[in-house]
DNA sequence: TTAAAATTCAAGAATTCTATTGAATAGCAG
DNA sequence: CTGCTATTCAATAGAATTCTTGAATTTTAA
């Protein structure tokens, strides 16, 4: 009787651990980032404005969790996610946030201040109007996570290079842009710029997580 | 750019601090409690065998968290889970750590000696097999919880008085036991005594929580 | 072999979390 | 009103978590 009920506490504890592990603001943008793309140290701690000793700490204790794996390439060491269902559970946490904190949606707002400036559009939507040909899909993330998947037939313009290459977008089309989901201002910004100077615009929310979650598939390099 | 910065921490800290509510062994055998029945907070502490000023701290925790939520009923304040999106979430922790930590299967085996001993049916299987009327559905968890929802056409005796109630079960049908879910114990010990006494058994290993979240109904009272 | 770069390790101070205790509050029964 | 029960509050000690700093380790390149 005693064994079993210690036998229960470290079932619990054990959930508990997986918990713990995402019990950090810190590395929940690790993760947020790791969903876009692998990284190096370096490049996740530079992302997420933290100190390379302090990612590296969060990155292990992910890893103790079995939410992310290493891997050795030349002098770097490379994270992604464990697992896909990592992912997906990364955006069930959010989703329930999201459901039950109207704490999230204020926070959201002065993040993304832009965010109903510009039309959505579905992604279902999205894909019909792809057909016809009527509008151009735009990913305004850094090349790299571009690279590592993109939804199907999307051009890369990264936000920094956005006003330097406006010429490559054609001004009878919708241009649709998305960044790494509904958490994230870059498509907002780009989406601020180009609605100035004349174009057409709409805000796809979704980004290759979710896109890839709703059980679609992406285009990789 | 600033302030910018801030807001988006702040997002990733609302949902920490959403982990953070689960982030404890404690915590989550409340809600997996929760999950079976609303319950007091008396009934909570005696279950997960911690003192009452302490259960009622970690209910607070989630509470604030909008995990759970509270109503008075005369002298007692009766907790249950704020909403079903809570129950699937904790499902979701669950899976994702069953998917990649050994430890889960490890601890569950310590847990439930039992596991492998008895033929598991499917909850497709069982639905197919009652029409036929050829099983007893037994709900082996505390009166208490099959009233708040058990399976369609259970029949309910909790573990404590099934010796005494033997007599109600017909040896010349199979009886499919049930109880909390996979990481419950309960019926693998009814089905230990039944087959000692020579009736033919099989665990469901599912309970009311995955039973609803598969999408199918539950009988009340 | 040695130097340089990327990452991890180790140790300490500040903060947060947990369990325990005893007191305080709110409803109920007389 | 007066005690009685269920729950919460408040305070505290002990444990775990986090960030910072500087040293140690592993690989590549010279």
């Amino acid at each position: 009787m005693e064994d079993k009920l210690q036998a229960k506490e470290q079932l619990y504890q054990l959930f508990a651990r997986l918990a713990g592990a995402m019990a950090n603001p810190h590395r929940l943008e690790l993760l947020d980032l790791l969903a876009q793309a692998p990284r190096t140290v370096e490049n996740l701690a530079q992302e997420a404005h933290m100190s390379i000793a302090n990612a590296s700490q969060h990155l292990q204790r992910l890893k103790q969790a079995r939410l992310v794996a290493d891997e050795r390439e030349g002098q770097h060491i490379r994270y992604s996610l464990a697992n896909p269902a990592v992912a997906r559970f990364w955006l069930e946490l959010r989703g329930v946030a999201e459901l039950q904190m109207a704490e999230v949606d204020r926070a959201l707002s002065d993040y993304r201040p832009l965010r109903y400036d510009f039309q959505k559009i579905s992604a279902d939507s999205l894909q019909e109007r792809m057909k016809g040909g009527e509008v151009v899909l735009l990913d305004v993330r850094p090349e790299v996570e571009f690279q590592a998947g993109h939804l199907p037939a999307a051009v890369s313009i990264p936000l920094d290079e956005l006003e330097l290459r406006l010429g490559e977008l054609p001004k009878d089309k919708l241009i649709v842009a998305y960044c790494r989901g509904p958490y994230c201002a870059f498509a907002d910004q780009a989406l601020e710029m180009l609605s100035e100077r004349g174009w057409d615009v709409a805000r796809l929310e979704e980004g290759v997580a979710e896109w890839q979650i709703a059980g679609n598939l992406l285009e990789i390099g």
